[in-house]
DNA sequence: TATGTATTCCTAAACGTTTTCATAATAATA
DNA sequence: TATTATTATGAAAACGTTTAGGAATACATA
């Protein structure tokens, strides 16, 4: 942890933003986690060390400091991911059933292709096209197995 | 507008659907505009014809009969987009600027890759993939022409 | 047309998120 | 290190969107 609160010290300062408690605390969640979390996962992991408010208000700031990125799962809830140096371009995988949520690439060959698709669409729709997504949902294994068990303690995916 | 509401009596129809207004209302918008709309667009459409909480309702019912599909922007703004016959599988084109949403089809070819890459990664992660969405994002033509107005009434784009 | 069922409207409240503002912590300066 | 100015925090209230309850209405069926 203390390893992990000089990493989160050290991200503050390379973007010139003041070190501050509840900052550290949701870097620190976000770096020991390693995988992309939801605000309310955030919340309950974070235990009474930061006000809701201000956690809101962190995520914000630290988007803008450009140290996390944030998109949306299907049913809508807001998720937050460290923009680590190694976390170029990815995608993910969504379960339906648990809502864990998985970090994951694609072959350079498809990323190419979708680029050269990207262009073609740009010209046919008179489009300025700067980014895209993709997206793929599913089941994670653990679920299928478990099939329909709505919470299962056993499984160790998210349940968001 | 008669013909759009026998369109809109069939679909009802066609699904053993009671035919009532709200319904019909909702309908007819969506076939009349033929592009995917929000929940605030379609009540300022349908203006007063439709109280908010009927629309919500309406909207999930609708979905429920498989006549009209729902997804939400980058915003996090929820879009309601009509199920018809010829409107398969497909993706979505964002306007970062003016919020304008369209619909996009990619090259068979490009789409079979991905199914391919899709089956890999349910290798790879031990999931069961069953769908996945590709989103554009970007700006309209109209909006790189007038660079960073905040809201123009010569824009034909949404402006959500 | 009469009857039972389904759907509506209205209102209020739940939900997730954002804002406000006085207080507290941080950073800059001496 | 002490002083000061700046910035961020926490608690509560505000906000927009969505859902829920219950009385009233519209629909489908016979």
């Amino acid at each position: 942890m203390q390893y992990s609160q000089n990493q989160s010290r050290n991200l503050l300062s390379s973007k010139n933003a003041s070190i501050t408690n509840p900052r550290l605390v949701v870097l620190d969640i976000l770096l020991k986690e390693n995988r992309p979390l939801t605000i309310d996962q955030l919340f309950k992991i974070s235990e009474g060390d930061i006000a809701q408010s201000s956690l809101y208000r962190v995520i914000n700031d630290l988007r803008e400091f450009g140290l996390i990125a944030e998109f949306t799962t299907p049913e809508n809830t807001m998720v937050v991911e460290l923009n680590t140096k190694d976390s170029g371009h990815h995608h993910h995988l969504f379960c339906k059933e648990c809502g864990s949520i998985t970090d994951i690439d694609i072959n350079q060959k498809l990323e190419s292709e979708l680029e050269l698709e990207t262009l073609k669409i740009e010209r046919e729709q008179n489009f300025l096209i700067e980014s895209h997504s993709l997206e793929l949902f599913g089941k994670c294994v653990t679920c299928v197995g478990n099939q329909q068990v709505e919470s299962d303690p056993d499984c160790d995916c998210l349940n968001l």
